[in-house]
DNA sequence: ACGGGCGTCTTTTTT
DNA sequence: AGACGCCCGT
């Protein structure tokens, strides 16, 4: 079959099917396309069955995207059965079927967002004589941090009773590494954290409560202690691919690994320069070392660049060639030279956020540029927020992405957490979050009372009947039979009705805009009830589509993917640099590209100095046509003695790593 | 003793 | 936008 469109290596990706195969693919290099083809060759000239493949990726985005593209290109009666999904659907979907065959999960088993778990952490820290607010005390834990800390050691496989042994415990450790990141910590605070974890283990365990991360590491457990069901999958999927190698942590690698050990058709796609996730357990050796994990691994590169201009790929290179750990290979590019990138030295954030909303509308005048083709990408999603408002008061239409999603808006997460508390009315973290929305005058001491008290009853008796509750007056009683009331009309109603008549009666019943909105503006009353409006609408279509949708499925998705946006056209897009991976805009604006946010002031080891030159990178590479950099001069920082004060600035050190004859600088100006 | 309203501080990056 | 502390009303 000859494949016109592909060059040779893109080709020779496509063609070569068995056995391992590691794809080297820099940014903009066609990257899909070849996954794409791949997948096609599998099925048509291959005769693969489609159920035999799995594609792995990494974000919902990406998954999407390849979906979208699959679908239009792919003919096959059985389409629908290629497995392509995120690592975490992927392992949602195994634990849910094998759950019944093994004690390593409950069956039933729900999900906990971070959010949630950040609350069971709290309580851990505050129930075992911890603090976790006030930062001077000595008592002080930061639960942010142990959770992080509990979420890298789930990432390396490790539970709290082998963190306290410091001993291996399966083959499939790093203990080297392992080693490292207990290290990182004194012997004092690893006391700490095993504490917290241990007890963090027994009331996720108790709650029948999984995390994120508890999702791979739980299908890698069953992997482990059983062979059958491991063999099962390997048969099932005889032709791997993973998307984002470099992005892959060391749970993940495993999983990936167990998969392929029978057939070894394993196809991996990365691109290591494009490795940013350190920070959540990703580990670059993964990649780095794809060919020693598989000494017959072929490798090829794809390192012709489609996307942008000879200007931009030449300041990436020369940038991202000060990072000393990596694969050898060139990114290059036929497109012509095109225009120089645009440097803006703003007098402040303000002037900043001004002067690309005026740019935009300048370009979209003068060049033919419609809004859709903007992005503008920032470190921190601190940014978005004024770069958001100055573009509204200046009419340019926007969407922040990636960041607050609708699904983080209060009111619908406050309608989710009713529908999460009515899927199961016996969870305390769930609870907690409604029932005093709107105000039934339970405030923090009754509270904490019931969840105390739900240790040793059932959450749902303690409500139909507060006898235990000591000293609570009237209204308070009132209010949580009320809510008693309300939650059990519901719970009933799910067994009988679909989800989305569910939300419709709770969002009638609640009347939230009127009951716990009432104090904002009209405009923003109108906004909740629109939000509202289409939540329902995104309920019915859901229904729709699966006729037998349960409460859990509805949400189970909702917590999985709460980003599907639509990447709408017509619409400036703001979104961080990691969010921002993947995807390719004609305009960028980077912006923030002061020595105080860029490189990160957190970033502090040349590991991970290195790290953000690798989302500079990503950042620049983005670009198709013109790259805009811009940053504050001055810019307002919180002293050490807790003052916000100006401070003077300048650039980012990252700019000086390219060439100053591909650089315009642009005058300062007021706007 | 308890709830609620209001002012103040803080926020890397994400499945 | 959320979390938390402080103060006032019941």
């Amino acid at each position: 079959m000859i494949c016109l469109g592909l060059n040779s290596q893109q080709s020779e990706a496509m063609r070569t099917t068995e056995g391992p195969l590691l794809i080297l693919a820099g940014a903009g290099s066609g990257k899909t396309t070849v996954l794409v083809n791949r997948i096609q060759y599998l099925i048509n000239d291959k005769k693969v069955h489609p159920e035999n493949i799995v594609a792995v990726t990494f974000t919902n985005k990406a998954a999407k995207e390849m979906k979208e593209r699959i679908n239009s290109k792919i003919v096959h009666p059985e389409i629908q059965n290629l497995t392509l999904s995120t690592f975490h659907s992927l392992c949602l979907n195994i634990l849910k079927k094998e759950s019944h065959m093994t004690s390593i999960v409950k069956s039933n088993f729900k999900l906990y967002k971070p959010e949630d778990c950040l609350t069971v952490i709290k309580q851990c820290i505050k129930d075992l004589g911890y603090q976790y607010t006030k930062k001077n005390q000595d008592s002080y834990v930061n639960p942010a941090s142990i959770l992080g800390t509990i979420s890298t050691f789930k990432n390396e496989m490790v539970n709290a009773q082998c963190l306290i042994k410091e001993q291996r415990e399966n083959e499939y450790q790093d203990w080297d590494k392992i080693l490292e990141i207990i290290e990182t910590y004194s012997w004092e605070e690893l006391q700490v954290i095993h504490k917290v974890y241990s007890l963090y283990e027994e009331r996720m365990d108790k709650m029948n409560a999984l995390d994120f991360d508890d999702l791979l590491f739980k299908v890698v457990e069953i992997f482990m202690y059983h062979p059958d069901i491991l063999s099962k999958y390997q048969e099932k999927f005889q032709y791997i691919l993973i998307d984002e190698y470099q992005d892959t942590n060391r749970v993940q690698y495993i999983f990936s690994k167990l998969l392929a050990a029978k057939h070894k058709n394993i196809a991996v796609v990365g691109d290591d320069w494009q490795s940013i996730f350190s920070w959540r357990g990703a580990d670059i050796r993964n990649i780095l070392s794809f060919d020693k994990d598989y000494p017959d691994a072929k490798v090829v590169k794809l390192e012709q660049n489609y996307r942008s201009t000879q200007t931009i790929i030449q300041a990436a290179n020369e940038l991202i060639s000060n990072n000393l750990n990596q694969k050898d290979k060139t990114l290059f590019t036929k497109n012509k030279a095109g225009e120089k990138i645009k440097l803006y030295r703003a007098y402040s954030e303000h002037n900043e956020a001004a002067f690309i909303a005026n740019k935009i509308k300048e370009l979209r005048e003068a060049a033919g540029y419609e809004y859709g083709d903007f992005a503008i990408l920032y470190r921190s999603n601190r940014k978005s927020g004024l770069l958001e408002s100055t573009l509204n008061q200046s009419n340019v239409p926007n969407k922040v992405l990636s960041g607050l999603s609708f699904f983080e808006r209060s009111e619908i997460k406050d309608l989710i957490y009713y529908l999460r508390f009515i899927s199961d009315p016996n969870d305390p973290i769930f609870m907690q979050r409604v029932i005093n929305v709107p105000k039934r005058g339970i405030g923090g001491t009754t509270l904490d009372k019931i969840v105390n008290l739900s240790q040793s009853q059932p959450l749902l008796s303690i409500l139909q009947d507060p006898k235990d509750l000591t000293r609570i007056n009237q209204n308070t009683k009132k209010g949580i039979s009320d809510f008693y009331k309300l939650i059990n009309k519901y719970y009933e109603m799910s067994k009988r009705t679909s989800v989305s008549q569910l939300l419709e009666s709770l969002v009638k019943e609640l009347q939230l805009v009127k009951t716990v909105y009432f104090n904002d503006d009209k405009k923003k009353r109108k906004d909740r009830e629109e939000a509202i409006e289409q939540f329902l609408v995104i309920a019915k279509e859901m229904d729709k589509k699966n006729s037998n949708l349960t409460l859990t499925t509805f949400i189970e998705e909702l917590v999985l993917d709460p980003g599907s946006e639509e990447s709408n056209e017509g619409y400036v897009k703001l979104m961080t640099m990691h969010g921002a991976k993947g995807l390719e805009f004609p305009v960028v604006f980077l912006v923030g590209w002061d020595k105080f946010t860029f490189p990160s002031q957190q970033a502090r080891t040349e590991f991970e100095k290195e790290e953000e030159r690798r989302l500079a990178y990503v950042g620049i590479t983005r670009a198709e046509y013109d790259l805009y950099i811009t940053y504050p001069d001055t810019l307002m920082v919180r002293s050490k003695t807790g003052f916000l004060e100006e401070r003077s600035v300048g650039m980012s050190s990252f700019i000086g790593e390219f060439d100053s004859k591909l650089i315009k600088t642009l005058e300062t100006t007021y706007f």
